[in-house]
DNA sequence: GCGACAG
DNA sequence: ATCTTGTCGC
């Protein structure tokens, strides 16, 4: 039911994620990410898009932003979109950043001093086929710093699911630990990070933009209540709660 | 041909 | 992403 990609687009997209990978800031920027507390961090925020079932186009885009160190919503934005660029693996971002800048838009025109100081993205960062993932293309197109975190292993670079990995896995022990993703060049590209002391199934974090990977992973620790770090599960359950409510299942 | 494939 | 409830364990 989906047309072949065109190999066009394609290439075009590679072209664009080459020209902005050169603008990606890989290191802390900030004052508050210097703080072994984070102190002067006081808002973070989390993205995500959930999907209606069998709809291919329609979504419910979602902003929130939360307090930190209490982690509590303070802002919430749910809005219906209508995507136009397919999924493709390695290719996240030109589906979805368009409507997460938007929702950012509309934070800046409402609630400006609301901004959040860092967004947590679901999906990678570095962590890519090409070095830049949804994490560093919102980062970059917004000017925030971001996070990547991704709940499943993507195989780039060298990185491989295999037994060596699942060993590694394995050796996480207690939450915050982590190990180190390294690509065939020797450059680490991210972290496997042990999120929480329950679960052992570690989430992969990368940077995106304006942080430091060490930096990233300790927030990113900082922002779990449960496996996935708190703003990225209050946008997923806020978005799906809202097609919930405004699309009900439809039955025959 | 086979496996991989963030969300 | 989504399809999907209960169930086993701490």
């Amino acid at each position: 039911m989906s047309a072949p990609p065109s190999e066009d687009l394609v290439q075009q997209w590679e072209s664009e994620q080459a020209r902005l990978r050169g603008l990606v800031v890989e290191q802390d920027t900030e004052q508050w990410q210097k703080n072994p507390d984070f102190l002067g961090l006081e808002r973070v925020g989390g993205v995500d898009l959930s999907f209606i079932k069998g709809d291919e186009v329609n979504a419910c885009a979602q902003l929130v932003v939360l307090s930190y160190p209490q982690l509590e919503v303070l802002y919430e934005d749910s809005q219906m979109v209508a995507l136009t660029a397919p999924y493709i693996a390695g290719f996240l971002a030109f589906r979805e950043t368009p409507f997460l800048l938007e929702a950012l838009k509309r934070l800046e025109k409402n609630k400006p001093e609301l901004m959040p100081q860092v967004v947590f993205v679901d999906g990678n960062g570095l962590f890519h086929y090409r070095e830049f993932g949804l994490a560093c293309h919102l980062g970059v197109l917004s000017g925030l710093p971001c996070v990547g975190v991704a709940k499943n292993l993507l195989q780039v670079e060298g990185v491989y699911k295999n037994e060596e990995h699942q060993s590694q896995i394995a050796a996480l022990q207690k939450g915050g630990d982590s190990f180190p993703l390294t690509a065939s060049s020797g450059k680490v590209l991210g972290k496997a990070l042990r999120s929480s002391q329950k679960s052992s199934k570690p989430v992969y974090v990368s940077v995106g933009h304006k942080i430091g990977l060490d930096t990233a992973v300790r927030l990113t620790h900082s922002c779990c209540r449960y496996r996935v770090p708190e703003p990225i599960r209050q946008a997923d359950c806020r978005s799906r709660e809202y097609l919930r409510v405004h699309f009900p299942a439809a039955e025959t």
